[in-house]
DNA sequence: CTGAAAGCGCTAACAT
DNA sequence: ATGTTAGCGCTTTCAG
C-alpha cells in the first residue's frame, strides 16, 4: 500500500480511500491510484485490516464430522447466512472428542472470529465463558451447551422418537427395540426418552434387553440388533437412534427372512427407494436458524439467551408400516 | 498483553516468551506471568501475530457444495492433513458459479491463507497468477486448472466410464445411454469421452440420441432417461455421469417394469443394498493427496507443477450385470 | 479533497 | 534472564 502510494504520488490514506470505496477522492486521483494498484498487483492485506478494525468478518463452526451429510448440510446452511452478511466460515471437526472441540473453539477465538457456532462434543463449556465475556457471540446447535447459559437451537429428538415409536405401536407392535448413540450424547438420551415415553403412553412394559446404547460403529450396532432379534421373545420392530444406526439396521434386516419393522432417525439419500420410514430432522434449518441467531447477536441483540426447538417429521415409506410377524 | 506485563511487573517480551513457550524464563517469573494471564482472562490475539509473522497457519478450500457428501469427505480429508500441520481450514462453496469461485478464492488470498486448494467451477484461473506469484501455494483438485500451470489432482474419469461402459458391453448390451453433467465441466467431458471410447473399442456405433449432457437437476435427468428408454430402439443400459445423476436414474428405473442395467459414477451410501453397480472414486484420497502436495509446497518444494491422476474402481453389485432385455 | 502521525497487538532484533 | 525498540500493513484522527 505504501508502494502504491509512492507510485501514484499520493498519500497513504488516499490509497486506503480508493481501496475501500470511501468518498472524497477526485476521479483523476482515483484513476492514478487504480493504475498503480494494477501495475503492482496490490491486494489489501486483511490481516492488518482486522487488527485495526477489531472485526474479522468471519465466524467459526465446530462440528463433529464434515464428512457426515447431516453436518455437511448444516454447515452449508450456516455458510449461506454468513455469506449474506459478508462473513467467511471457518469450520473444524471435533471427531466427537471433547478435548478436540475445546482446542478448536479456542483456536477460533484466538483468531478472533466474530462469532462461534458449536455442535458440542463435550458436556462442559465453561471454558468458553471468558471468550463470550470478551465479546465472541456463541450459539450452540444440535445439542445443548454444558453448564453455561447460551443460545441454543435443537431438533425435537424426544418428540421425534416418541412419534416414531407410537407409529410402530399403532401398527400393532408390542416388542420394539431401540438402538442409539452413546448415552453421554444429549440427543441420544433424548431419543431414548422419547422411545420410552411412547411405550409408557401405550401401557407397554420397558425392557432393558430391548435397549442398546453405545458407539454407532457398524459392528456394535449389528451385534446389538442381532441380540434383540434372537432369543425367545424377539423384537418385531426397531427404532434407530441416528442416521448411522439406521444404515446398519437396514443392512442387518435385509439379511433376515422374517420381516421386521424399522423407523430410522434422520433422513437418508435413497431412503425412499428402500422404503425406509424415518423421523426426519432438517439439518439446513438447524444451521440457518443458529446462524441467524448469531448474526442478530453480532448486530447487538442483547436479550437473554434463548432455546429454540425445531420440529421433526415422521415420513412413512413402508418399513415402519410392516405388521408384527407372529 | 501489555496489561498482563504490567500486572505481572515484567516486560512485554517476557509475557510473549511465556505465551509461546520460549526458553529463557525463570520458573518463578513464569508463574507470575501465568497468574496474571489467568486473572485477566488473556488470550493471544492471533491476528496481530499473523501480521507480524507473515504466516496465518490456515489454508483455504474452494469447493462446489459442502452439502454434497463427495465434497464433504474431500474437505474432511483436507482438514485432517491441515490439522497434522497445525493449520486451520477455511472452506467456501462456489455453488458451481465461476464468479463466486473467484470472489471466494480472492477473499481467501486477501486473508493471506498460506495455501489454497481449489475445485474449479470456472475455466480460467489466470486471476490467481498474481496471488501465486505473491507466494500463495495453490493446488487444484477434481478438475484441472484453466489456462494456468499448477499442481493438480484428478480422478481417472475417462478410465472410469470406459471401464463401466465396457462392463455393460461385456454383459451383452449394445444400446447404452449416457447421462452426464454440463459439458463445460471437465470431468463431465472426460466421462463422456470414456463412454465413447468403450463403444468404439467394441466396434459399436456412437448415437447422439443416447447421450445427454446438462444440469443434474432431477427433472432434467428424468426426462433425458425417459427419452432414451422410449422409442423404437430403447437403450437396455445406462451410464450415469455422477452421483446426482445416479440417484435420479435409480429412481426412474425403479418405476419401469422392464429391467434396465445401470452403472453409476461415484459411490453412494446404501448403494450396496440397492445393488447399484458403480465406478467409485475416492474423495478422501483426492483431498488427502492434494493437501499433502500443498504442504510440501509450503515447506519449500519448488519442482515443476505436477498432475496426479487417481484410479477409479468398478464395484459390481447387480445393476450393472443385468442382461439386455429383448 | 488530501496527507502526516499515531497505534491496533504482537514478535524480531537487539540491548542490558 | 529480562527489557526496549521498531515495525508488520492497515485505519483512525486530525490537521492542512
Amino acid at each position: 500500500m505504501k508502494d502504491v502510494a509512492a507510485r501514484a504520488g499520493v498519500g497513504l490514506k488516499t490509497v486506503s480511500r480508493v481501496v475501500n470505496d470511501e468518498p472524497g477522492v477526485t476521479p483523476d486521483t482515483e484513476r492514478r491510484v487504480r493504475e498503480a494498484i494494477d501495475a503492482l498487483g496490490f491486494r489489501r492485506n486483511d490481516s492488518a485490516r482486522v487488527l485495526r478494525k477489531g472485526r474479522t468478518a468471519s465466524i467459526g463452526l465446530v462440528l463433529e464430522d464434515l464428512a457426515d451429510p447431516f453436518y455437511g448440510s448444516l454447515s452449508r446452511a450456516v455458510e449461506e447466512v454468513a455469506r449474506a452478511h459478508g462473513a467467511l466460515l471457518i469450520n473444524g471437526s471435533s471427531a466427537e472428542d471433547p478435548e478436540r472441540e475445546r482446542e478448536l473453539a479456542l483456536a477460533l477465538c484466538a483468531r478472533r472470529v466474530d462469532g462461534l457456532i458449536v455442535i458440542p462434543a463435550g458436556r462442559d463449556h465453561r471454558y468458553l465463558e471468558p471468550e463470550i465475556r470478551a465479546g465472541i457471540a456463541t450459539v450452540f446447535v444440535d445439542r445443548p451447551a454444558g453448564r453455561i447459559d447460551a443460545d441454543t437451537v435443537l431438533s425435537d429428538s424426544f418428540g421425534g422418537t416418541r412419534a416414531g415409536t407410537a407409529h410402530l405401536i399403532a401398527h400393532g407392535h408390542r416388542r420394539i427395540g431401540f438402538i442409539g448413540d452413546r448415552p453421554g450424547i444429549h440427543t441420544a438420551a433424548e431419543r431414548l426418552r422419547g422411545y420410552r415415553a411412547a411405550l409408557t403412553d401405550a401401557g407397554l412394559p420397558l425392557d432393558d434387553a430391548r435397549v442398546s446404547q453405545g458407539s454407532t460403529a457398524p459392528e456394535r450396532v449389528r451385534s446389538a440388533a442381532l441380540a434383540m432379534l434372537g432369543g425367545p421373545e424377539p423384537v418385531t420392530a426397531l427404532v434407530a437412534g441416528n442416521n448411522r444406526v439406521t444404515v446398519t439396521a437396514v443392512r442387518v434386516l435385509a439379511e433376515r427372512e422374517r420381516p421386521v419393522a424399522l423407523v430410522g432417525f434422520d433422513d437418508l439419500d435413497l431412503a425412499d427407494l428402500l422404503g425406509i420410514t424415518v423421523v426426519a430432522q432438517d439439518a439446513a434449518a438447524l444451521g440457518r436458524t443458529a446462524a441467524e441467531r448469531l448474526f442478530r447477536r453480532l448486530e447487538g441483540a442483547a436479550d437473554a439467551p434463548e432455546q429454540v426447538t425445531l420440529a421433526t417429521r415422521l415420513i412413512p415409506r413402508g418399513s415402519g408400516e410392516i405388521p408384527p410377524s407372529p
